[in-house]
DNA sequence: TTAATAGTTGACTGATTAGTAAACCAAAGT
DNA sequence: ACTTTGGTTTACTAATCAGTCAACTATTAA
C-alpha cells in the first residue's frame, strides 16, 4: 500500500472554517485549497463537487462536536445543568474564535443550511439530519426536567424546539451585532423559556 | 427635465427578491440587472457598488413593510393581539412566496444580515439599524401587555429580545426544513414564551 | 430649435469561478 | 526491480464575476 494522506481532513477543516467565518457561496474552492496547502487536483480526487466537500465538511465538524454533546448531555448530569454547562461551552468556543477572526460567528449549521437550503439539496438534507440530531439532546434534557418537577413541561418535543429555536435565533442575532454579551446573557433566558426557578446561576 | 425613470426601483426590487431566495454571495449583478430588465450600464448609473445596492434595497423593502407594521402594532389594537396579527400576517406572506418558489424563505434580514455580517459593513450597518427599529414594536407591546396585567414581564426589553429571537430562529428553522408548520405553530409558542394565558386561539 | 439633463446601451476589462485531464511521484507488496 | 495503489501537480478550460466607459437617446425647459 502506497502513502497515505491527511489531505481529505485538512479540506474539509478549511472549508468548515472558511464557510462559518464568511459563507457557502463567498467560498471558493480555489480559497479553500489554499488555506488546507492542497492543489485543486487533490480537491477533485477526493471530492466530486464543492457541495459535496461541504457536506462531508459538514459531517466530519459534526463528528467532533457530537463527541463533547454526548460529555456535557450525559444523564449522570442534572437537567438543567446540561443546558448550563452547554451554553458556556458554546460561549468559550464562540469567545475563542472572535479573538482570532474579530466577529461573533454563531451558529454554522444554521448560516450554512439557512443559505444553502434553496439552492443545494444534498448539503440541506446534511444539515437537517445534523439538526434532527442535535435537538435530541435538548428534548431529553426537558423529559428528565420535567419528570424531576423542577420544569413543567408535558410537551418536552414542542419545549425543546422552541428553545432550540431561540438558541439559534440569538446565535444568528450575536452574529449580525457582533455582541458576544448576547450569547452570554442567554443561559438565563434559556431558564425563563424552560419556566426554570432561579438554579445556581442568578438572574439579572 | 428629461426623462424619469423607474429603473432604480425595478434593481431594488429584483435585488431583495433573488437575495431573499438564494443569497448575498450567490445572486450576481448580471442577475439582479436581468431580472430588472435593465442593462449593466444602469445598474452602475444608479448604484456605485453590488453592496451600496443592497444596502438600498433593503432599506426600500424596510419601508414598505414598516408601513404595514405600524397598522399591525397600533397602540389601540389589544397588545397580545398585536402579534397574532403580525404573525398570522408573516404567515401569509411565506406562504403565498412559498407558492411561487417552492420554498419558505424567512426573514430576508436574517438571512442577509448574518452572511454579510463578517464582509461587508456597510450592509451589515443597515440590517443591524432596521433590526432595531423593528424589535421596537415588540418592547411597546410586551410593555403594554405588562401594564394591562395579562402578561407578567416587568423587563419587557429583554423580554422582547428573547421573543424576537424565539422568532427569527423559527423563521431559519422553516427556512432550512421548508417547513410551513414551524411559522403556523409559532404563535402558541410566542404566547408560551411570553407567559400569556390562552387567548382566543386555542394552543395544542 | 436647441442645449442641458437624465437615463440607456453595448462592448469591454481583468480577475475569479467550478471543474478537468494527463503527467507525475512515492511508497509498499511481490 | 518493478508494478500496483494512492495521491500530487501543473496547466488548462469555458463560464461568470464585479465593474468601466464612451457613445447614444429621449425628454423638457428656455
Amino acid at each position: 500500500m502506497p502513502r497515505k494522506s491527511d489531505a481529505k481532513e485538512r479540506l474539509t477543516d478549511a472549508a468548515m472554517d472558511l464557510m462559518w467565518e464568511n459563507s457557502y457561496s463567498g467560498t471558493s474552492v480555489d480559497d479553500i485549497c489554499e488555506k488546507a496547502g492542497a492543489k485543486k487536483g487533490s480537491f477533485y480526487y477526493f471530492f466530486k463537487s464543492k457541495s459535496e466537500l461541504t457536506a462531508a465538511a459538514l459531517e466530519a465538524d459534526w463528528k467532533k462536536k457530537k463527541a463533547d454533546m454526548d460529555a456535557i448531555f450525559s444523564p449522570t448530569v442534572p437537567p438543567l445543568e446540561r443546558f448550563e454547562r452547554y451554553l458556556d461551552c458554546v460561549y468559550e468556543g464562540l469567545a475563542e474564535r472572535q479573538k482570532q477572526c474579530g466577529s461573533i460567528l454563531g451558529c454554522p449549521m444554521l448560516s450554512i443550511g439557512s443559505e444553502v437550503s434553496t439552492q443545494d439539496q444534498v448539503v440541506r438534507d446534511t444539515v437537517d439530519r445534523i439538526l434532527d440530531s442535535k435537538i435530541n439532546y435538548f428534548i431529553s434534557a426537558i423529559r428528565d426536567a420535567h419528570a424531576q418537577g423542577v420544569i413543567v413541561a408535558p410537551d418536552a418535543e414542542a419545549k425543546a424546539r422552541a428553545l432550540f429555536a431561540c438558541y439559534h435565533g440569538t446565535l444568528a442575532q450575536a452574529r449580525i451585532q457582533n455582541d458576544l454579551g448576547l450569547i452570554r446573557n442567554f443561559k438565563y433566558v434559556a431558564m425563563d423559556v424552560l419556566g426554570a426557578k432561579q438554579t445556581s446561576t442568578a438572574s439579572a
